[in-house]
RNA sequence: GGGGGAAUGUCCCGAGCGGCAAAGGGGGCGGACUGUAAAUCCGCUGGCUAAGCCUUCGUAGGUUCGAGUCCUACUUCCCCCA
């Protein structure tokens, strides 16, 4: 693969930002991808109501495909996610309503639909869902049209069932048997919608290549596969987790203020591989930002903010979150457009205790949280450190109609009566 | 079917002679240093306007002045024999 020259321009992308982990045959893919008739898919579950960052380099990937001539197919795993996915080890997964996954299908939806163009052209995307075979499929047929075809020697000697039984670890049927379903989706894309690739992260290896074997088996056009590496932060944490728990990628369940932040506070170290990542950015320019080091890497961290919060909320969200961040954090001043939480004029006319009030603003939890907090010396009104835990913010304290609560350095919150 | 073991602070792992708001770690949050970074060091990590009170150790009972700890039943998971 290291001398592998691309001659499309989507495998040309996939390389050079650093998306590509494994392919299964990288000249045939590329092939098919200069003659523009690359056809992917990429599965996504549907146990949560949106998608997070996690899922955004699979989404950036499906996005490449489209700029450069091919046709995306985000599977949406409705069927799929009605026996649960048991692969995540020992918890047993709730079993979720078809309700509830209908719901989530939705919002997984809208967040495509920022990132992609749908249609009934060539390369506009498609969006079905494993539900429309899976569900319908009866036992007794799909052992005998698809089951056969299913080597369980060769099953065994797959690293996702290997290191399992070597562990001597629990390994159910219906795990078991879920590789076999999504080897039968991408057989069945492929019969709809002349689907010839399947890509994922580098867990998925297994489950792809187990579909082209499938696909051989069947009677399908050579099947393809590529897998993108395992995210993690330079440190080696998981990708996107914060204090208030994953970065969606919808407004009402992260704003666009905290996208912006959870970009801004990249380490160093990742901020070239996310531009390459997560921006569109084109690869001169990304190579210049790259270049800047020491404190000037922040400029390239406000550029990665920029771009990675316009593609999911436009260009005016993002560039609202930037000068809210400038106003904050260089001018230090109180921008107004920061968060914002209201109380009734009766309230702050009769006085609101200080503690009360960080609840209230979301930055603690509990008064508790809030007391050990200011013991920490980490909460502070209108930029001045809170001593007393009984003191008592009143209209006095209001600044421009506002009273700035600050957790730490980086999270404020407005205080405004109405 | 028979025998043995395990469930702990609702983020995770994990110690726990009958006096326990319960060791230790990871993670998280805050502070210091910096650049809204990393690394490092320090503090915090049940609830309640709190010298006190309240609720926590799989579930339900019981023994005890007192139960995470002992007894009984139940639930779930794991292991061994068949």
């Amino acid at each position: 693969m290291a001398d592998f020259r691309p001659k499309s321009e989507f495998l040309a992308a996939l390389i050079e930002r650093g998306y590509l982990h494994q392919c299964s045959d990288l000249e045939g893919l590329d092939a098919k991808a200069r003659a523009g008739e690359l056809i992917a898919y990429i599965g996504f579950d549907c146990t949560a109501p949106s998608l997070h960052v996690g899922s955004l380099l699979p989404i950036m990937m499906l996005s490449w495909l489209q700029k450069t001539g091919g046709k995306p197919v985000p599977l949406m795993g409705g069927g799929t996610t009605r026996v649960g996915d048991p692969s995540g080890k020992d918890e047993a997964r709730k079993i979720l309503s078809i309700e509830a996954i209908e719901e989530n299908k939705d919002g997984i939806k809208r967040v495509f639909s920022k990132f992609l163009k749908f249609g009934d052209g060539k390369t506009d995307a498609v969006m079905p869902d494993n539900a429309e075979w899976l569900t319908k499929l009866n036992y007794i047929d799909f052992l005998r049209d698809v089951g056969r075809h299913f080597s369980v020697n060769r099953m065994m000697s797959m690293d996702s069932v290997k290191l399992r039984l070597e562990r001597d670890q629990e390994l159910s049927f219906i795990e078991f048997n879920y590789m076999c379903l999504q080897a039968y989706d991408f057989v069945e894309l492929n019969k709809r919608y002349g689907c010839i690739a399947q890509m994922g992260g580098s867990d998925q290896w297994g489950n792809i290549v187990t579909g082209i074997d499938l696909g051989r088996r069947m009677g399908t056009p050579q099947l393809y596969a590529l897998t993108s590496p395992l995210l993690t932060t330079a440190s080696g944490q998981k990708m996107g987790k914060t204090h208030s728990g994953a970065v969606w990628l919808e407004a009402d369940m992260c704003s666009p203020w905290d996208y912006w932040q959870f970009w801004r506070n990249a380490e160093d170290a990742d901020v070239a591989r996310f531009l390459k990542l997560f921006t569109f950015l084109p690869m001169d320019e990304i190579a210049r930002l790259a270049a800047l080091g020491g404190a000037e890497i922040n400029e390239a961290k406000k550029v990665l903010a920029n771009e990675a919060t316009a593609l999911v909320h436009g260009r005016e969200a993002a560039e609202q979150a930037a000068e809210t961040a400038r106003k904050t954090f260089e001018e230090g001043v109180a921008a107004d457009t920061l968060p914002t939480v209201e109380i009734s004029a009766a309230e702050m006319d009769a006085g609101v205790g200080v503690l009360t009030a960080f609840v209230q603003a979301g930055l603690v939890a509990s008064t508790g949280e809030a007391r050990r907090q200011i013991k920490g010396g980490g909460l502070r009104v209108n930029d001045a450190p809170v001593a007393d835990e009984r003191g008592v913010l009143r209209a006095a304290d209001l600044r421009d109609g506002a009273i700035k609560l600050s957790l730490g350095k980086k999270k404020h919150v407005l205080l405004k009566s109405k």
